[in-house]
DNA sequence: TTGAAAGCGCTAACAC
DNA sequence: GTGTTAGCGCTTTCAA
């Protein structure tokens, strides 16, 4: 075999002695070949293992097959098995997925806003940690763009996300179901963009508040990021108090799982001292001992959407008005808010 | 601001009412060109907000910029942490990642091997589970190919991995070195192309036979797949059997996280009855309770040499022999082999 | 039903 | 130092 992969539609076509053209419309499967005219293309595109050239194609045709996901850390666990997701919804609609890892830098998160790779992709499903609404409309890219997370008013940008004070709500409220009476939360951001942040919180003053309990600020602890690290230290934070919470609501499982660490190194008991829930449903959450109470996020719905919604505004051009989708989600309670049963 | 970012070079050029060439010199940073020129083509490329055409570089230089990584899961803590690392080691060097993501199917492996991505990625980093010699041996396409993983002799094909053998040993020492005497391996497969795998039981029947210790084949689990559900199961086989061991040594950190769920659950004390170490040092293992001693592979080394090797290989052609790097190891023993300090 | 030719945006070779 | 032109591989008119 010659070297595979080099040869090009005229390579094929010269050895099939016909015209470019009609290799082409065998390739593309045109309909008015004939079966003969048919079977002997296919036989010198055998022949020379012929692939199509996408960046010919995409100089060509406008499109490119190719989709940007830009999230902050691919190793974080939500967003690995997000990422999972996306790149299984694109492929079937035959798109492939690029990475851009953000690490929630703003300059880097501006990068991915101007359209750094304009003329690469067909579109970006972006998780935006440093950018807000500001950030956003100024956008002048016109490369059709989905956010993850919240609306953002101004911009022509479709989203997809889920309500996330109901669901910080359902699980605060699990905890006051259970007695608790001093619930701490782990999570707060001081970042302006930080509105997930904001939500989680605003959800778990309402629950407070749906029960009839004051709010004590000493009990909401400020989080750098949503690392395990960061849980430990805030619940090391939260163990020192004179009065220590019954149980914490982290904002995510991440920070739930530092904070487990920290619980069970300092001997507290989980759920009998502390009960504990946190917000993902990441694997993890099913494997630690004793298993985490958290918030299911329809993962596989969201990236689903995220794609359906790239793939609409490519049909559709930019005149239609931004769409917004609420995935639904899910509290499962597991071992450190009192369950028994696996899960 | 017109529509951004579909201006094209002749736009620019007729724009600032020189040649094509010209703005094409400035965008490149062609040293010969008059700093009064340059000024000129700058204001027009602002203005335009031109960005070039990726597509069509690559068309005309064939070089696209793109490499892909084929890994089995994204989701995979060992995979997600892995592929952060090759984003990164890619940038440097001005490239973008593309995922394919293989689940380890034998199907979506051909395709890897097959290059389905010929003709829109500059080489491949593949980390082949369904796949060994005999099929990448027949690999026809030319695209530059680094497997993560063991060597695979014949294809000039370069890798990076680690020394397995002696990385298992070394940890299966270390359980024995704690007096234990009934150490259990979890981790073995039937698979054919299973390699580290049998590496990994290599190292562990070393160990055992460097301390005049005789192999028991009772306590050599296999499994189907590397998740802490099977490491979970694999453990529940081995409580209940009839003399249980007091040692055992997981072939990646996930597995030995299933089986300390498991040992948890049974009441069982880690490390008084049962010490444990895995293999990955994935970032979780330092917040299990007790924390998980572990295997920790350079990750960064084998992703930025991954990435140089394609590199070179992409300078010199496939005339040069095939290379191979094997990056070091670092034993990490933290409590669930009795470690007091935090690592 | 098949062929010929133009042109997508860019760079490299060559001219001025 | 700057301009002209050919051509990368493909699809899309338009002709035959």
């Amino acid at each position: 075999m010659r070297t595979a992969g080099r040869a090009s539609l005229s390579d094929v076509a010269a050895l099939a002695g016909v015209s470019v053209k009609t290799v082409s419309n065998v390739v593309n499967h045109y309909e008015h070949v004939s079966s003969a005219m048919r079977e002997r293309v296919q036989r010198a595109l055998d022949e020379l293992d012929y692939r199509p050239n996408m960046s010919a194609r995409h100089l060509r045709g406008g499109r490119s097959g190719l989709i940007a996901l830009a999230v902050p850390e691919l190793d974080a666990p939500y967003f690995a098995e997000l990422c999972r997701h996306v790149v299984r919804a694109a492929e079937r609609r035959g798109w492939t997925v690029l990475i851009d890892q953000t690490d929630g830098m703003p300059e880097r998160e501006r990068l991915v806003i101007a359209g750094i790779r304009a003329h690469l992709i067909d579109g970006v499903i972006f998780s935006p940690l440093a950018s807000g609404a500001p950030e956003l409309a100024v956008r002048s890219d016109s490369t059709p763009m989905v956010l993850l997370g919240e609306r953002v008013s101004g911009g022509p940008i479709d989203h997809v996300g889920i309500d996330n004070v109901a669901a910080a709500r359902a699980a605060v409220d699990h905890l006051l179901s259970l007695g608790r009476v001093r619930v701490a939360a782990i999570g707060k951001q001081q970042r302006r963009t930080a509105v997930t942040a904001r939500l989680r919180a605003r959800g778990y003053m309402s629950a407070l508040r749906g029960r009839g309990l004051a709010s004590d600020a000493a009990l909401v602890m400020q989080v750098e990021s949503y690392h395990r690290s960061d849980g430990a230290t805030a619940m090391a934070a939260l163990l020192a108090l004179p009065k220590p919470p019954d149980a914490v609501f982290c904002f995510n499982d991440l920070l739930a799982l530092g904070a487990l660490r920290t619980l069970l190194q300092a001997g507290v008991r989980v759920p009998d001292d502390v009960a504990l829930i946190g917000f993902d449903d990441i694997e993890e959450s099913r494997y630690s001992t004793p298993t985490l109470s958290t918030v299911r996020p329809d993962k596989a719905s969201i990236a689903e959407t995220a794609v359906a919604l790239l793939a609409a505004r490519l049909d559709e051009g930019a005149d239609t008005p931004p769409r917004g989708v609420t995935e639904p989600f899910e509290l499962v309670p597991r071992e450190t808010t009192g369950q028994r049963a696996d899960q």
